[in-house]
DNA sequence: TTTGAAACTTACCATATGGTAGGGAGTCAA
DNA sequence: TTGACTCCCTACCATATGGTAAGTTTCAAA
């Protein structure tokens, strides 16, 4: 039962963070969700700053699984799986990424504490991936890494911007705009991994 | 004088609400910056929230104003003169992506004020140029509309991740991924207009 | 010279916030 | 039964925040 409610708390701390930010929660929203006080939620985490340490180490974990899941021989296939669980947020939960962009996004002021060092093992994994597709067993790491990185941002941005695009175009053109989405991100993987790093020219 | 001072908090305040989001900004922090008591910028925008409508709404008109720039002719060469200006911040300032992209993570929230209505503009403009190029002339408006936002994610995230990434492979690594960055994109370009939009199998 | 508006300032205030202190109810082992 | 521990609460506090009220200074027009 206290093992629940700490991951109750930690449930809806994610899911309030993703929706507005470290700055913009506090501690008491966190705690009346759950019919808790705030002093609850200091007795399970001490502080606010330790609940987002926890909340993010609780995200890098769901990473780390992730890693775990890859099918090992297509080096394409893994990737797909990879970026397909990222779209669709599969084993990572709705916020997870949410909670991730702002984390980059405030980065920057917190670069010390970098809550997002656990990202090397999974940056470096698609690295390996990538350069064990044939065409793209020269590249370097950069180069494959500016590859992931622009799948990556095609997923991600395209994750936060639901609410805006459907505030823009309708909700039913966003629909249509979801549906096609992840067989067109198949098409620029596979279009990226076969066209190689780019040449010189 | 006055207009100067107005432009200056208004710069102040865009830095710092890219740097710190829109909560994590205190309007004292903001004038105190350039010397100035928070009264003083309350004086001049009546409110926190006026004053990041303020930044928005000149965020946007440089938006508008990159919309005059395009070449004309060229669709092709008219999205690349876009995307490039995104990614090297041409006629943006270095902080109105950083700010947008946070807009964009608050927009649930603030659905109803939505900052980003001008965002249709451009999309709408970027979604007739793709439809301009031979092989996408046959594609609907929300397959050429994804095409787009996976170029705009690729850009954006990448923009926000500097830190990150300098903090995980360190400066120079980072530095080969930022000067390789920009070819791999246009590849990128490039390859998804010529395959035009993915085919029903 | 007077008027009046613009551009600030100092004082002040209500509220929200993260955090401390200490207490009470329940559980469980000695 | 007692002592200790966990879980959670009420009470309290220092600080920060957005915003109001009421000047003060500057400066230009009447």
């Amino acid at each position: 039962m206290a093992q629940d409610t700490r991951e109750r708390l930690l449930d809806q701390a994610e899911a309030l963070f993703a929706e507005r930010g470290f700055y913009g929660v506090s501690i008491a929203a966190i705690a009346n969700e759950l019919g808790l006080t705030k002093q609850a939620l200091l007795h399970h985490f001490g502080s606010k700053e330790k609940l987002y340490g926890e909340v993010l180490k609780r995200i890098s974990s769901r990473f780390m699984a992730l890693r775990e899941l890859r099918s090992g021989a297509d080096p394409i296939q893994g990737l797909k799986v990879y970026f397909l669980a990222l779209l669709k947020k599969d084993h990572l939960g709705q916020h997870a990424t949410t909670v991730l962009m702002r984390e980059l996004l405030d980065n920057k002021r917190r670069a010390d504490t970098a809550g997002t060092w656990y990202l090397k093992g999974f940056l470096q994994d698609l690295i390996v991936q990538v350069k064990t597709v044939p065409s793209w067993q020269k590249a370097g790491d950069a180069e494959a890494l500016a590859f992931i990185y622009q799948i990556l941002g095609a997923i991600n941005y395209f994750g936060i911007s639901q609410p805006t695009l459907t505030g823009i175009f309708g909700p039913d053109f966003y629909c249509q705009l979801e549906s096609n989405y992840p067989d067109q991100l198949m098409n620029l993987i596979e279009a990226g991994l076969a066209a190689g790093p780019p040449t010189g020219n």
